[in-house]
DNA sequence: CCTTTTACTTGACACGGTGTCAATTGACAT
DNA sequence: ATGTCAATTGACACCGTGTCAAGTAAAAGG
């Protein structure tokens, strides 16, 4: 907990989410990363041990810098169940696209490189602490089916919202941004609420 | 369309497939198939062109082992829309365990392998054909939700039952095959279906 | 029977990318 | 001046894929 964030070290992070961004996070070496930060390669291996090390630094470095925090607050203060699952859906849907390219290099990695998998699991973690919050929301509210127990529900509203699921809809699938967020909204309500009395 | 596959082709086949499904399609080395298969390495190039190239052939070799057409036959002669709807998600459920291990080989390769993207796809476009054909019969009759439009539904289901879904739910969160195929016959339903009149 | 063809082996090598190491430079502090 | 810290330079090891050339052995065919 402290040493002040050498300079060359916040330069190193910031070319490559500039990298990242540019590419989608595909194909992005440590040579090219070094090039643009005006740096030697090996600088890298000085402020990060491996590769994967600072992917995983660069999304923390992401976070920081778009207060990725304070994009719950809405969810956390809403009132009714129901308006804490919108929301937070709302808020999720709009944070996939902010962060897909640096997380993809993640995702990526997440398959062969252990370290990448552990990094990877425990953002989706906090991630699902959200949908279990939304979730208990609704079952405080009795509005959750009651088909449905918490765990359940909370596993399906994770994998629902879940990064490749949002890369297939608008990737694959052609969906705008706006389209996927409006409708996940509706297909958790869908899912998790209780049929209409 | 010839080529009665030579005898040692098979046994690459074979060498692949026995040591992905062991691995569950990780770090499955060019070397490590060579020597389960009893052969060189270079044979292998001898028959197929790039690591790619054998792991879309084992795909496609053990499809012809599971005889995987038949798998689709009682969804196809469902007579209801709603019953080819669960025909198709029970099958393709308990495919999707058999076939794993291989899938998930190319599947890693998928995000920096042009041709490993191209087989995947186009497999993923033939089960697709798969829900935009329940989709159908379902809107043919009159129980499509009236929310959603042909491609909408097909893009939902599509995505609903993709392989990473079902490793998410079957790894992550523990849930059994059984308790994933029922669920996500529920889930389909729920979704797709006219609220009950 | 000898020759060609075919299938496979052997061993060496290039390449790309990650990670390591040792020696060097330059700036700033004391 | 001396030491120290951050960075540079260039070389190198490692791994896995893919390539190449030369050799071997057995079947095919005149």
């Amino acid at each position: 907990m402290s040493s002040p964030i050498s300079e060359t070290k916040v330069r190193i992070l910031q070319a490559c989410l500039k990298l990242l961004v540019a590419s989608e996070g595909k194909d992005v070496r440590m040579s090219d990363i070094a090039k643009e930060a005006g740096v030697s390669r090996q600088a890298l291996y000085l402020h990060f041990a491996t590769r994967v090390d600072l992917l995983i630094a660069t999304t923390l470095y992401l976070d920081e810098v778009k207060g990725s925090d304070d994009r719950l607050v809405p969810s956390r203060t809403a009132t009714s169940g129901l308006e804490r699952l919108d929301a937070f859906v709302e808020a999720w849907a709009n944070y996939i696209p902010e962060v897909y390219p640096v997380g993809k290099a993640l995702l990526v990695m997440k398959d062969t490189d252990e370290a990448a998998a552990t990094a990877w699991n425990k953002r989706m973690q906090d991630m699902r602490e959200g949908c279990e919050a939304a979730v208990l929301a609704l079952k405080k509210d009795g509005q959750l089916n009651t088909n449905l127990n918490e765990d359940k529900a909370t596993d399906i509203l994770w994998t629902l919202l879940s990064i490749r699921n949002w890369e297939q809809l608008t990737r694959d699938c052609g969906w705008s941004q706006a389209e996927y967020a409006k409708t996940l909204k509706a297909l958790a309500r869908k899912i998790l609420l209780n049929e209409s009395p």
